[in-house]
DNA sequence: GCCGGATCGTTCGGATCCGTACGATAGCCG
DNA sequence: CGGCTATCGTACGGATCCGAACGATCCGGC
């Protein structure tokens, strides 16, 4: 289910007057079932992803406009920047891999941040098919001050759920990729 | 974080060797560490919210793949799609809000829906600023088939999930949506 | 050696995706 | 009733994003 969001802002101040646009989630649930309620559909399943899909665009909207923004650093540079800096050297498809988008996603990506200054291509010698990334020492720069700072706000998310529940959820999560993505057989 | 991701059906055969190049979340973490090392990071935000990504971006693979792919529709579009079954003649605004995608995106996805016939744009006769959006027959008849399918595979992933844990994990997802959007006052 | 199959990164076409700017329209207010 | 401001949806430029096709390269077996 995808209910309407409520804007953060209102852009209308007549907020005395009712909502005449505005829906609750019990009323998208209902006006659901009126356009499917004869079909056995799974109502706790759909409200679960809904909200899976709403909280990873809310915490990345949040992540870019408050953080990467200022840096003029989209949401997959900073992720492939951010993968490069760990793991130096890596090949482009593990890249790819790690950061979740294709390897013609990563072509185009690397080729932005390449003319930033900012990584680094780098033929193998031994596998002339392999090119390997490198953050230049700008790149490596960049990450030292941009991190510290994504990871601040990440962390003032966080922290308002209690310890335990990040525990929980973060498992709970771990479960969900590998009910998709079949469970893992060396973890 | 963002760990490199193990792929789903090993694209070398050699699984009887060393995996060289694969890395697992300790390593990741204990590589990050070597960089970041002496900064004060909350690891723990960290890997909470890059399982939410990796979570929602497994879910939205899956379901494209399986279910939106043999209809030749995109994610974004069935969003749409679904927001307008749900909510007939809903204003294009609102339309965006719900489906998460700004305005302007949704402008060149109705484009593409209203090509194929799945969707009709209509003038508001009271306010000639607005356009409200409504399905055409096609479009409902492709929604009371797609959804059911649909929501089928969004079961049999929840499924995975002891019914407890779903009702724990959803209002935990709308914790962190509240926790970044500020609290909704009304419910 | 070499040659057929597998894998690499890239290119290409097309659909999203967004911030900004814009013309059109609505509503307020003197 | 004329102007000021706010809001509507859209055009535009630029960056992702992906599947499919492609040339280059590696590696297996003969």
């Amino acid at each position: 289910m995808f209910a309407p969001k409520r804007s953060r802002a209102a852009e209308t101040v007549t907020t005395l007057a009712r909502m005449p646009d505005r829906h609750t989630l019990e009323e998208t649930e209902r006006a659901m079932k009126d356009h499917v309620g004869s079909l056995p559909l799974d109502f706790a399943a759909a409200n679960a992803l809904s909200n899976l899909f709403r909280a990873a665009n809310a915490v990345r909207s949040e992540l870019t406009n408050r953080v990467l923004r200022q840096h003029d650093m989209t949401w997959t540079g900073f992720v492939v920047l951010w993968v490069v800096w760990i793991w130096d050297g890596m090949e482009t498809r593990h890249v790819a891999e790690s950061a979740d988008i294709s390897k013609a996603t990563l072509t185009g990506v690397v080729r932005t941040l390449e003319a930033r200054g900012l990584i680094a291509r780098e033929g193998d010698e031994n596998d002339r098919r392999l090119v390997r990334l490198r953050l230049t020492p700008e790149g490596v720069s960049l990450m030292e001050q941009l991190y510290p700072e994504f990871n601040a706000v990440e962390s003032e998310i966080i922290s308002q759920l209690s310890e335990r529940k990040v525990t929980t959820f973060t498992k709970t999560l771990r479960d969900v990729v590998n009910a998709v993505e079949g469970p893992d057989p060396v973890e």
